[in-house]
DNA sequence: CCATGTTTTTCATCCATTGAAAGTTTGCAT
DNA sequence: ATGCAAACTTTCAATGGATGAAAAACATGG
């Protein structure tokens, strides 16, 4: 009937509200205080609900941070899935990866400062950076399936494990450099970009 | 003055005996009810210490699963640093990844049992594999950069990062498929080697 | 056997996480 | 509007991992 913006009701404006409220209030207090040093209880308390209230929004603490995960890899899927009809496996690989840098500055919903912040926090706390090495991990077995089902016959899923994993890993420890060293978006971005067409270059041979 | 195996006192035998009692214990345990549903408590009781104690020989409840996961890095690094003079970045990296494959299989004080156990604990249980994730991060991150050391001049921060991303890349998806099908310890060494060799054929060109 | 340094146990506490029951709020149909 | 039903939140209680501190048990060297 109406334009879906305005048709949703209450409860779920409420909702949208109070998801956000959660994840504001917890990154503000761990930029203050630390990941560790910030409870439950305050982050519930700061977004003004009952710490129950705060599992049904996120699955752990740990999850506040990541609640975009399962849409940014979404989001790649469907680029290997749309691939160019003459694009190469490599070509591919590196606009995934361009895709991944780039989009990490222009969040929906989140400033830049908070970007920033967001994968410091990651990067700096242990049990952070295993949950993002996870979920990259993730990513990566079905990037590699998704390469092989968009090069039917010409890729198997060996050489897709391998092209995912040299680029992957290739940007992945670049990045981790930048961000660790303090580097702008812009920096990390670069460092990425450059990594990758590196690491892309060895993988022509994969045609 | 006496052999050093005897030149341990009672202290050191015990503390020996009491570690290998709780990774028994826990391993037993998980094996039984599961990772989740066996609590320290029990754990440090079929180890026949108290609780407390768990935490003077390990430093969380996933420890006990990677109790010697710091030796394993060692012994990589130890492999790429004493590299063959003649011997290509390629090559060094299979022979690393062969490394890691076969002694998987003989563990020092580990049964073939419970290694495999251990492996299929790891894979199914996401902190823990998370976890392992995370070990295996620090490791291709010391890798590349020993490799950068051990051809000097030869290969770049990146095509380091590039080489070893790629290899160990192809070999975790390839492992972690041939153990989530049951595979016996022969068989994922066999794929996970020919994976290697696969991703190591494109790598070529780094020389 | 004693003095000493270690290790283990006890005890107390914190915090993340989860289940269940009770209380509120919202959406919808009459 | 009114009121019922579904969806949410709060409250309460409990579990289990982790950690600090002080008391108790133990091994070592003299």
């Amino acid at each position: 009937m109406q334009y879906s913006s305005a048709m949703v009701g209450l409860r779920e404006r409420k909702k949208q509200r109070t998801r956000r409220a959660l994840v504001d209030a917890a990154l503000r207090l761990f930029a203050d205080k630390g990941y560790e040093e910030t409870t439950l209880a305050e982050i519930a308390a700061a977004a003004d609900v009952s710490t129950r209230t705060f599992f049904s929004y996120f699955a752990s603490k740990e999850d506040v941070l990541f609640y975009d995960a399962e849409e940014r890899m979404e989001r790649l899927l469907a680029l290997v899935a749309s691939r160019g009809p003459h694009e190469s496996p490599a070509d591919l690989l590196v606009r995934l990866i361009d895709e991944i840098v780039y989009r990490s500055g222009e969040e929906e919903d989140l400033t830049l400062e908070e970007t920033r912040l967001r994968m410091r926090l990651i990067m700096s706390v242990p049990p952070l950076q295993a949950r993002a090495l996870f979920l990259l991990f993730d990513t990566q077995l079905r990037l590699a399936e998704a390469l092989c089902e968009a090069y039917p016959g010409r890729l198997g899923p060996l050489d897709a494990a391998a092209a995912v994993g040299a680029l992957t890993g290739a940007v992945k420890l670049a990045a981790m450099a930048a961000i660790s060293r303090g580097a702008s978006l812009q920096e990390i971005s670069d460092t990425a970009r450059r990594a990758a067409a590196l690491a892309a270059s060895g993988l022509r041979s994969l045609g």
